[in-house]
DNA sequence: CTGGACACTTGATGTAGATCAACAATCCGC
DNA sequence: GCGGATTGTTGATCTACATCAAGTGTCCAG
């Protein structure tokens, strides 16, 4: 899908987290890469071993068919994780959205993580399965407005929801076209529920229309 | 759906389980419950906190929609545990599909279980995260071709494969109408990749054809 | 063994969303 | 700031699956 091959640059980072509870600490602070819109993280097949905090940025997680059908399981957002799997090898691609800055972190094989590792995935396993009614019983409006409310419920419950992804992107994690997703936009702009402050950004208006359609 | 009130009998198990790991020894034997066919084990809003290892029968896992629109995120099988959630509330409904038997691992507040919970997390996220695909980006067919693919691996790969679930339920789970499975059913037979044995049990008999169908 | 209730199958028709196609807006390198 | 490439929108048409409808098979209570 993509020839691009990630120039990463590493270095340790000196940022704190404030509101992100490290619980990584105290071990010594763990190197940030930085990846260009486009790069890929890891690839399907690849041997696991790290997770992945978002520092900046936006990352997709995916799997293709052998036609080229992707679809992607989620969407990551600054300061949630990801990269844990069953077993040693990675099981989806994961690439970022856009220019994005990945803390990693990599698992010592003697430590026992499973004390952290467990919420994640249960938040992980529960998102999942939310996202398997969407695509299993509901219509376009449905799908779009459940995923426009998710965006911004992650972004701090604003009116103004950023989407760093693109139609293409939306349309893979909703199981629609990129036709499809635009014209449900559309009709939902027309509708005075949401106002498309340019192809990035929307500001929701009337909240509660989108709420009841996405649930 | 169902009015159904679960008529449950504890009683204590002393069936050893050879060939599936008792992660949960020494701890004193758990009770079992068994279920009828419809049963509820539990709804979606009440307090979690409890394992549950199906002994025999069949489970499903799902949710459901104002409308009545119902998925089903899960089947689980005999040996499968179910039952853990990202917080203390069950955000989902398990029932029983027909008479089956369930052995109650209560989670005692103070011990820790992350190291025997997070395997089973992690492979409920694998699953999930492959059945997004189905659900986003394969046709009929496909759905249903995964789907027997799975549920013939999850019985040890024989070529015989018991569907304990109705059209309904498997409908419910791929995201189609019981026609639709009824109607894809049909033309797997017509095209000889299966045979119908009877109407919960089917033959695989081009077990490639399948698998190159479903993924 | 018989009747009635489900569960499933099969057929006819409708429709949401896919596909195909043209155009418009936006982004980015020079 | 210009021009071409990329991304998004809108319209026309097609199609896979849903819906509606009418059987048929299967199971069990009596």
């Amino acid at each position: 899908m993509h020839a691009y091959i990630a120039s990463r640059i590493s270095l340790p980072s000196h940022s704190a987290q404030p509101g992100l509870p490290n619980v990584f600490d105290p071990a010594p602070l763990q190197p940030v890469s930085f990846f260009p819109a486009g790069a890929e993280i890891y690839a399907q097949g690849e041997t696991a071993g790290a997770l992945y905090q978002v520092e900046f940025g936006a990352v997709r997680i995916y799997r293709l068919l052998a036609d080229g059908r992707r679809q992607i399981s989620a969407f990551h957002l600054a300061g949630e994780t990801f990269g844990f799997e069953a077993d040693a090898t990675h099981h989806f691609f994961a690439e970022a959205v856009n220019a994005t800055a990945v803390r990693v972190l990599r698992l010592s094989g003697g430590a026992d993580m499973s004390h952290q590792l467990l919420p994640l995935a249960l938040k992980g396993l529960t998102r999942a399965q939310e996202h398997l009614l969407v695509l299993g019983r509901q219509n376009a409006i449905e799908r779009v407005a459940a995923f426009l409310v998710d965006m911004a419920e992650r972004q701090g419950g604003l009116r103004q929801v950023e989407l760093p992804m693109s139609r293409m992107d939306i349309g893979d994690y909703l199981g629609l076209t990129i036709e499809t997703v635009s014209r449900v936009f559309t009709r939902l702009k027309d509708k005075g529920v949401i106002r498309l402050i340019n192809l990035r950004s929307i500001e929701i208006v009337k909240q509660e229309v989108l709420q009841t359609l996405g649930e």
